[in-house]
DNA sequence: CGTCTATTTGAATGTACTCAAAAGCGGTGG
DNA sequence: CCACCGCTTTTGAGTACATTCAAATAGACG
């Protein structure tokens, strides 16, 4: 179960076997049924989450009541309220299980530590976020540039996997279109 | 001159004085005139570029010929074309001073020497990155939620230096609408 | 003063939105 | 196995808003 996330580690760092154990020591591993919250607004957030299997997503609910998804996470995917994680701020979103999932939770502090002990997890971490950073770059070029069509048209590309695992309204809204108008441009493809 | 970066750097990482030293040694000064290209479509990207004095801009310039900016950088800010610069693609972007501009430039495989040599270095840009990302996560919240002349006031309250530096049309592009969209909202305020 | 660029204004167009309703789909229980 | 219920998707009609294109005005700079 623990492979998993070693080999995902692997692709930018190389461990020694004390290290991948001590890294493994600070894990916690939780079991969620599908519609479990796992953070809510108002809440300190103190862990980010490693989904090992199930779907997730964060998303913002504003006054009107409307949700507004900011991120999936499926297999292998990181997934918490970063802003509210990096800054010690209180939550602004939701995270939810939409599948039930199982996920390894990394402590905030105790993760802190590990930095100082060892840089390696630093590097670690400055390169999944900076890959993150990418890609919210690269989404928001391709809204100002794109048409809704060719944005779907990406998305279904990038994200082959969550073919089937989220509704047609949750890819819209991520997308930042009504579920009407997905309905509509799917339906000239 | 150099005290301007070791002032910026200070808010996250202490230094000694020979640390400070060795980072200011791998650094590189420059000076353009406006409109000048620090980057190009197709360039190889090894160096990120630290603002002393002036103002540039990230754009990406589609095929209709429409520019598209993805950000600013005036003084203690960060430039370059992220995504090339961190995975060794050929740039895509533009980046140009829309003033005279000072600016201090930082080579990307000396920067990774230094982050084996010194840790911190790595800290730092962890945390300056991390940083990035969370904004660029809230614009595209804000883009999801709220509609044109909200963002164009958040955009104003945000960046109050920007006034008066960057033109109307630039904010307009940013913001992702058309420059006569912009003019009559900002007409209504 | 004249030129070039940026901003504003106007009118027509189109795209995406809202609201409302129907159709499709899946799961549950009789 | 079928009927029903809730939820998702589709369809339709009317509306609002941003866009395009064109032209006029305003500002900056040599």
């Amino acid at each position: 179960m623990y492979k998993q996330l070693l080999r995902h580690l692997s692709k930018d760092i190389e461990l020694s076997l004390e290290e991948e154990q001590e890294f493994l020591s600070i894990l916690e591993h939780h079991t969620f049924l599908k519609k479990s919250l796992l953070i809510q607004p108002g809440q300190k957030v103190t862990k980010e989450y490693f989904v090992l299997k199930g779907c997730l997503i964060a998303y913002y609910l504003d006054k009107a009541g409307q949700k507004h998804i900011i991120q999936f996470a499926i297999e292998d995917w990181w997934i918490s309220d970063f802003e509210a994680f990096f800054n010690a701020h209180p939550a602004q979103l939701h995270v939810e299980c939409i599948e039930d999932s199982e996920v390894l939770s990394l402590d905030k502090s105790i993760l802190e530590d590990l930095y100082f002990r060892i840089p390696k997890f630093e590097r670690f971490f400055r390169l999944k976020i900076t890959r993150a950073f990418v890609a919210l770059r690269n989404r928001i070029l391709s809204s100002l540039q794109k048409d809704s069509k060719t944005r779907y048209l990406e998305f279904c590309e990038q994200y082959p996997n969550l073919q089937g695992r989220v509704a047609n309204y949750q890819i819209a809204d991520y997308l930042g279109i009504t579920p009407e108008s997905l309905s509509r441009l799917r339906k000239k493809i």
